[in-house]
RNA sequence: GGAGGAGUACCCAAGUGGCCAAAGGGGACAGACUGUAAAUCUGCUGGCUUUGCCUUCGAUGGUUCGAAUCCAUCCUCCUCCA
C-alpha cells in the first residue's frame, strides 16, 4: 500500500491540488513540505496533533517536513473560522510561544540533519517593505477573488479589518518564500486553511510560472460537527503541565461512540488491518477501543510509561479497588485548617474542584462530592486535620473528577 | 467626513425608572438512567460569614428616594452615504 492510499484509506486528507502530482511526490519521498503553526499560546494542542501525525508519517516515508513557526503571521491572526478578531500579542509573547511550540514538536519530529527543518516565518516577514511587497506581491492578488474566499466569508457578515484580510497574502508569500529559498514544494494544512494555501500556489505560479502542490487534512471533528479538541471551551493540550496525562487520556476515553473508530484511523499509528478489525465492534467492545485510543494517544504525547500510569489510575478510580496515586493532588498545610479541621468547601476550593464556596456549596447540595466512600450532605461539615494524614483522602467531584487531598 | 444602529452574565438574547442578580435558549457543571459513550429527564449557573449583604448590564460622571432602563461625555463595533 502506498502512503498516498493509506492516508486516504484513514481518512486524513480532504483536498489536494492535484491527486496525481502529490501522489508522485510523497509517495516516492519527494515532497518538501511546510505546515505552519501560528503560536497563539504556549503550547501546542490536541487540535494540533493531527497535524504533527501528518508530519511523521510523511516523514517516516522519506519526505522532508518543514515546521513553519508564525512569528510574523501571529502578529496579523488568521480570521478564517473566526467570528471576531483575534487578541493582538505582544512580539514577546509570539517568541515565547514559538519556543514551547519548537520544543513540543521535537518529541514527534525528527530535526536531524538534513531529515526535516524548523524555520520562522517572522524572519523574511517582519523585515518586508510595504510598497515593495505591494508591487512584487500585491500586484498578484484579485480583491474580488480573495473575497469570494471560503475563509473570509464569516467576516464579511460581522467585519474583517484590513490587517486581517492581510493574512492570505502573508501565507501566501510564506509559501513562495519557501519555494524559492529551500525548494519547498508542497504545503500542508487543516482543511480550513485551504483558500490561503492556493493563494500560495497561485502567487508562485504568477511570479515564477511553477506548479507547486498543497494538500488538506481532514478536521478534527466531532459526529455533531464541533471541533474536537476542546473541553468546556478549554484547549486540551499537549503541554503536560497545562493538561496533565491523566486528562489527557480521560479526554479520549471519553469520546462519543461515534467517534471512536474516526479517531483512531485518524490519530494512531495502528496498522490499518488491525483498525478494520476493530471496525465492527460495539458496547462493550466499543468501550474498549476508546481505551486503546486513549493509550495510544497519550504514549505518544507523553510517553508509554506516562500512558500507563494514566490508563492504571483511570481503572483503579472508575472500577475500584488498586492504587490510584497518579491522580491530581493538593497538599494541605496547616494554615488550612481552624481548630484542627477544615470545613467541606474550604476544602473543595482549595483543591481547585470548585472556583468559589458558592459552587462548592452547591455541588454538595446536589450530591456531587464524595469524600472518599462517603458522600457529603452537609456543607458546613468540616473534617479533621489526622483524616488527610498519610495517603491523605480522595475528594470525589461528579463521577469523573478525582482529587487526592493529602496533609503536606 | 456625514447619517443612522448596537454594546446585558461563558455565548446568543429579552428587559426601556422600583416587582432585576436580571426572562428565554445554548453551553458548562451536578443528579437519575448507563458502558467513564450518546440520547432523555431533573437540578443548577455573580460573590459572601446566604431568611440578609456586596459587586455586576461598554467606560466615566450626572438626574432621582430609587438607574441595565433617563441625561452628558468618552470608547468599541456595525450599516448606509462620501
Amino acid at each position: 500500500m502506498t502512503l498516498y492510499d493509506e492516508l486516504t484509506a484513514r481518512g486524513l486528507i480532504a483536498q489536494v491540488t492535484s491527486e496525481e502530482e502529490v501522489k508522485d511526490l510523497i509517495n516516492n519521498g519527494k515532497a518538501k513540505f511546510y505546515i505552519g503553526f501560528d503560536c497563539t499560546a504556549d503550547s501546542l494542542t490536541a487540535g494540533h496533533f493531527v497535524a504533527l501525525t501528518l508530519m511523521k508519517r510523511l516523514q517516516s516515508a522519506g519526505n522532508t517536513p518543514i515546521a513553519l513557526i508564525g512569528g510574523g503571521t501571529t502578529m496579523i491572526g488568521d480570521p478564517s473560522g473566526r467570528t471576531d478578531m483575534r487578541k493582538m500579542l505582544t512580539k514577546e509573547d509570539i517568541d515565547h510561544n514559538a519556543e514551547c511550540f519548537k520544543r513540543q514538536m521535537e518529541r514527534f519530529i525528527d530535526f536531524g540533519e538534513g531529515k526535516a527543518m524548523m524555520v520562522n516565518n517572522a524572519d523574511w516577514l517582519l523585515n518586508l517593505n510595504y510598497v515593495e511587497l505591494l508591487r512584487e506581491v500585491g500586484a498578484c492578488f484579485s480583491v474580488n477573488n480573495m473575497l469570494r474566499a471560503d475563509c473570509y466569508k464569516q467576516r464579511m457578515e460581522r467585519g474583517l479589518s484590513f490587517l486581517e484580510f492581510n493574512y492570505m497574502i502573508m501565507q501566501s508569500y510564506d509559501f513562495y518564500h519557501m519555494f524559492q529559498t529551500i525548494g519547498c514544494n508542497m504545503q500542508c494544512g487543516g482543511n480550513d486553511q485551504w483558500s490561503n494555501m492556493l493563494g500560495g500556489t497561485e502567487l508562485i505560479r504568477r511570479k515564477l510560472g511553477k506548479d507547486s502542490h498543497c494538500m488538506t487534512i481532514t478536521l478534527l471533528t466531532d459526529s455533531q460537527g464541533n471541533k474536537m479538541g476542546k473541553t468546556a471551551g478549554n484547549a486540551v493540550w499537549l503541554d503536560p503541565n497545562k493538561t496533565s496525562p491523566y486528562d489527557f487520556y480521560q479526554y479520549w476515553r471519553n469520546v462519543g461512540d461515534a467517534d471512536v473508530m474516526k479517531c483512531i484511523r485518524l490519530l494512531t499509528f495502528l496498522p490499518l488491518e488491525q483498525i478494520d478489525e476493530m471496525d465492527g465492534w460495539k458496547d462493550a467492545q466499543l468501550n474498549q477501543a476508546k481505551e486503546i485510543l486513549a493509550w495510544e494517544l497519550t504514549s505518544m504525547v507523553h510517553g508509554k510509561e506516562e500512558a500507563d500510569k494514566a490508563q492504571a489510575a483511570a481503572k483503579a478510580l472508575f472500577s475500584g479497588g488498586g492504587d490510584a496515586g497518579d491522580m491530581p493532588s493538593t497538599g494541605l498545610t496547616d494554615a488550612d485548617f481552624t481548630d484542627g479541621s477544615i470545613g467541606a468547601l474550604t476544602l473543595l476550593v482549595k483543591c481547585g474542584l470548585a472556583a468559589s464556596n458558592g459552587e462548592a456549596r452547591r455541588l454538595i447540595q446536589q450530591g456531587g462530592v464524595a469524600l472518599g466512600d462517603e458522600k457529603m450532605s452537609d456543607p458546613a461539615a468540616k473534617f479533621p486535620k489526622d483524616r488527610f494524614a498519610g495517603e491523605g483522602v480522595i475528594v470525589k467531584k461528579g463521577k469523573k473528577v478525582f482529587h487526592r487531598a493529602v496533609l503536606s
